[in-house]
RNA sequence: CGGGGCGUAGCGCAGCCUGGUAGCGCACCUGGUUCGGGACCAGGGAGUCGGAGGUUCAAAUCCUCUCGCCCCGACCA
């Protein structure tokens, strides 16, 4: 392809709406454009990229003995209407009406459709196991779209759902799954990691998710050194503190002190000169049973619990719940921590405290541990647990950076995290609302066991430029670059024409992707927007090159200024092994 | 949905406070000089100042309403 034909277009200056580092540099790029908030064109370049992302789930997909559909974007809303989703997706469902009145909306996901699909087409337990997935743009009405593609309102998203008589036939269908998402990222050419993640509300308990590795994902995701433990930090198990204990300091008698005005731990270990991790950060939560979810007020279902972690460790709400076997867990407000300790924000703590206590197991093992009083301005010290006081020891806290990995193998180490794949086990949830059975060899109806496994393909372009890129621009992996090879012929000298179309005849003919840059631009315009597009080879035809007979081959990974000089002659063969050699 | 910010040429911005009929840089077009890391000179085209209403002799500027977009938070099968 020639760059004067291309339709390329790039910029210095990025439009001040445009937020990230991938929205930025694509739209600097010249690959997508905003249309609205969460609503974006794809410019050739960067739908060549978009197609490449396709091409690698669809082979690894029916690889996996997949199978593709199409099923519509426009939904009449009976379907969802039949699980509940309805309403229970809330304003995230994008709903329209049609000139009659009647209801629609615009698919955010499939369940329902697919499994309307296959309770009209499969009858017998003969017909399956079976995966059906699509490639199909989906729409959210996202409270908050943000960061360019990597959360739109409109995305197009591969989603497959796997049919199954049983759960073990489940398991191994998730199983293929997870093979072939594995084989998916890395043929991607993306630093990965698949982590147990919470599995929501939605039911199932087997599920896991991709984690591109980012410095800026929405996510962030704990990762052992020494072994392959990776959790999404919502789930991440703290390792047991018991499993091997400090050095125990002998207990001291508790003291009362007073701390006038001290409400903050760093403010009180100043003042008191001792570690945040001494103290007992005491919380109190409200825990909305799980019985009494649908609507606490009226079930009165909440209970009001103090939660202990040490002073330099999190609550993670989402691990508190489960060990209270909560639907739903709040921080009370300052009204309701002064009644139910009976002082100011500040000097709450778990000595004397009447209700439900929780102490983490890091809290649990603090020696001589520093904690609110219960009594405004007025702080315990040397306070001991099982002995000073009571409560249930769980795992509730967030793991940090350093924490020895829950498999006793490694440090964790936590990074920034995007979620482009999440693949689990439903069961029956959807089918048994539906009336999705298969016939067994009983005689008799069963509901079909289903598992169903997403990959954000749009928000993966996004994610790619998170991962690749430098201060000059994107490095595409070459399994999805635009163009293998960015061909640069400096001035407009007809001899060096004659080359760059030579080459460029060579390396089509040996199956490169070839991006001529033919414009009459001055070199360094030409190599700031090589930089800028990130084709992972870059060639560059200049006069003093051919004069002696050599092309100039440069990794647009490589920073440094080095190159290779390939004889024109054998230039072509030489780069197309490489080609092949990087797309693996 | 709560808080904050911004809408002026394709893009980045100034002008607004203190009303007088729109300007700079990049990009684009023409000519010339340049030519291995975003050249220079000269000339040129391009703007319903987000929209509606109001105040005024006069509104980009002041007032009211409204729409859109961005950021933080809540939310995110």
């Amino acid at each position: 392809m020639r760059f004067t034909q291309a339709l390329i277009r790039t910029s210095k200056e990025a439009p001040a709406d445009a937020s990230g580092t991938s929205h930025v540099l694509l739209t600097r790029a010249g690959m997508i454009r905003k249309v609205g908030a969460g609503i974006y064109d794809y410019l050739p370049l960067g739908l060549r990229v978009l197609r490449k992302i396709e091409g690698i789930v669809r082979a690894e997909m029916s690889a996996a003995g997949a199978l593709e559909v199409l099923l519509p974007a426009l939904l009449p809303a009976e379907y969802f209407q039949e699980t509940g989703r309805y309403t229970g997706f809330g304003d995230t469902l994008l709903r329209l009406k049609d000139r009659k009145g009647a209801e629609y909306h615009l698919g955010p996901t499939h369940e329902e459709i697919i499994t309307d699909l296959v309770r009209r087409e499969v009858k017998s337990y003969r017909e399956l196991p079976l995966n059906l997935y699509q490639v199909q743009t989906k729409f959210r009405d996202e409270a908050r779209p943000r960061a360019g593609l990597l959360r739109c309102r409109e995305f197009l998203m591969k989603d497959a759902y796997s049919f199954d008589v049983d759960e073990a036939g489940a398991k191994a269908s998730y199983e293929k799954m997870r093979v072939a998402y594995n084989r998916i990222f890395t043929r991607l050419g993306l630093d990965y990691r698949m982590v147990s993640a919470d599995s929501g509300a939605m039911g199932g308990s087997t599920s896991a998710e991709f984690q591109v590795l980012t410095q800026s994902g929405e996510d962030a995701i704990a990762v052992s050194d020494g072994s392959d433990y990776a959790a999404n930090l919502e789930v991440a198990a703290a390792a047991d503190p018991r499993a091997s204990p400090p050095a125990r300091e002998a207990p001291l008698a508790r003291e009362r002190v007073h701390t006038p005005g001290h409400g903050t731990i760093e403010d009180i270990a100043r003042f008191l000169k001792t570690e945040p991790s001494r103290f007992l950060k005491s919380l109190v939560y409200l825990a909305v049973r799980a019985e009494a979810s649908a609507d606490p007020e009226r079930h009165g279902g909440v209970e009001t619990v103090m939660v202990v972690v040490r002073g330099d460790h999190e609550v993670n709400e989402i691990k508190l719940a489960r060990a209270l076997g909560a639907a739903e867990v709040f921080l009370a407000n300052p009204q309701a921590v002064e009644d139910a300790t009976g002082a100011r924000v500040g000097f709450a703590g778990p000595v004397g405290f009447k209700g439900k206590i929780i102490v983490d197991r890091d809290a649990a093992v603090v020696a001589r541990g520093v904690t609110g009083a219960n009594e405004t301005d007025h702080h315990l010290v040397n306070v001991e647990h099982g002995r000073d006081y009571d409560g249930e020891v769980a795992d509730v806290r967030n793991v940090v950076d350093g924490d020895a990995s829950p498999d006793g193998a490694g440090r964790l180490k936590i990074y920034r995290g995007i979620e482009a794949g999440h693949i689990f086990i439903l069961g029956t949830h959807y089918s048994a609302k539906m009336g999705a059975t298969y016939l067994g060899e009983d005689g008799l109806a069963h509901p079909i066991v289903m598992g169903c496994y997403g990959i954000g393909v749009s928000r993966l372009v996004a994610t790619a430029v998170e991962q690749h890129h430098d201060e000059d621009g994107i490095s595409w992996p070459m399994p999805i670059a635009p163009y293998h090879v960015h061909l640069v012929t400096l001035g407009m000298d007809e001899a060096i024409l004659a080359a760059g179309r030579t080459l460029e005849a060579e390396l089509v003919a040996k199956g490169v992707e070839v991006l001529w840059d033919d414009r009459d631009e001055r070199p360094g315009v030409k190599f700031k927007d090589a930089d800028l597009l990130g084709v992972p080879l870059r060639v560059t035809l200049g006069g003093k090159g051919l004069a002696s007979g050599v092309v100039e081959l440069k990794r647009r990974s490589d920073r440094s200024k080095a190159f290779d000089a390939l004889p024109i002659a054998t230039a072509a063969d030489e780069i197309a092994r490489r080609v092949r050699e990087a797309l693996g």
